[in-house]
DNA sequence: ACCCCATCTTGTCAATGCCTACTTTCCGCC
DNA sequence: GGCGGAAAGTAGGCATTGACAAGATGGGGT
């Protein structure tokens, strides 16, 4: 079931499990759901366990931010890079994340939850961020616009203020496909 | 210092006191520090007084939202019917009010910390989102707009994913005043 | 063969949320 | 005016939790 050595005394790839369990949990209740001691019984192991993977409850936590600022690169890297509409649809694969990935989601955007200085999480943080950072200095048209940073903020806001909607419940679903919906939303003036 | 009846053994407006230790305390170390205990002891009362005000603290942080939903009809209510680029500052008045009030803004959009079906939050957010509501139905150039609704959700979206990244310290401080920044934000189109 | 050390267990402690039972104070009502 | 109930607050207890310390287990490298 394990990759390195399962035995009854040693679990195999705990971290694994427990992470797995968590995310469950923060999808289906919410991060304040999460506890230690019920994911190490969820994992069949002693309620100590967990502690010598992750320090801390919010090492656990960060552990998870850690792996969603992976995917975030992933998701948006995986954007190509002559994309007719390319801050549009990098704010499309970041909407489709976010969906695909609310617990994650839910995680990387709470600091206070996590250990915000430790190296592993800012890297993660810098990896993901880079694909737009770049893309905004690279900016095609940025002298036609006033100012490239603004575009790019004002595409993040949107789509991290259209994914949280959803997520909360807040906005309504127009259409079936969430992205279908940000996509609409970027082209139309605000009076 | 209390409208009714103080004395030794009552408080006067625990209730009041309670909310307020709780608003600093969200504020400065997030909703997960919010121990009821904590706060009585803050108000100089025993630990199980606060749930004669609040059954529960599910209760208490949905007090909270309550009057955060308040709190954002009024700042809404306040954007002129007339205004020239009325969504435009709706979105402003929605910006300045999630950063004047970043405990309320906090707790309003984590239903899942909150009793999501007492009527009093359903009424309050209703009062809130009437503002936005008709102002979609009633829409100046609906005729020139595809869709009212896909605009007003534009400037939900914008408005919200702008103060939830300014709030957890992920977007960058443009202008000194954050409003001014978001209204920057809404005239470039996006390539 | 042996030792090191990552992994996991057991036991403990303070803090918390919530419950029940009890006390004190207020307010309306006769 | 006082009386009775409800509101407001107190006291104690219980299960759960996060964190910590000390010990048990077993595999891998030398």
């Amino acid at each position: 079931m394990a990759a390195p050595h399962h035995t009854a005394y040693h679990h195999g790839d705990l971290r694994r499990a427990v992470l797995s369990a968590a995310l469950e949990v923060i999808a289906s209740e919410g991060v304040a759901a999460v506890s230690l001691r019920d994911l190490a019984r969820r994992a069949r192991v002693s309620h100590a366990a967990p502690a010598h993977h992750f320090k801390d409850k919010a090492g656990l936590l960060t552990a998870i931010a850690v792996e969603g600022f992976g995917l975030l690169a992933a998701a948006v890297g995986a954007v190509p890079a002559d994309a007719p509409h390319r801050l549009r649809e990098l704010g499309a694969a970041y909407v489709e994340f976010a969906l695909a990935h609310p617990a994650h989601f839910e995680v990387m955007f709470q600091p206070r939850l996590l250990h915000a200085d430790a190296p592993e999480l800012i890297a993660a943080k810098e990896r993901a961020y880079a694909v737009l950072r770049t893309d905004v200095e690279n900016f095609p048209d940025a002298r036609r616009t006033p100012d490239a940073r603004r575009a790019a903020l004002s595409a993040w806001s949107l789509a991290h203020g259209f994914a949280t909607l959803r997520l909360s419940g807040s906005a309504p679903e127009l259409d079936a496909d969430p992205a279908a919906t940000f996509r609409s939303l970027v082209a139309p003036r605000i009076p």
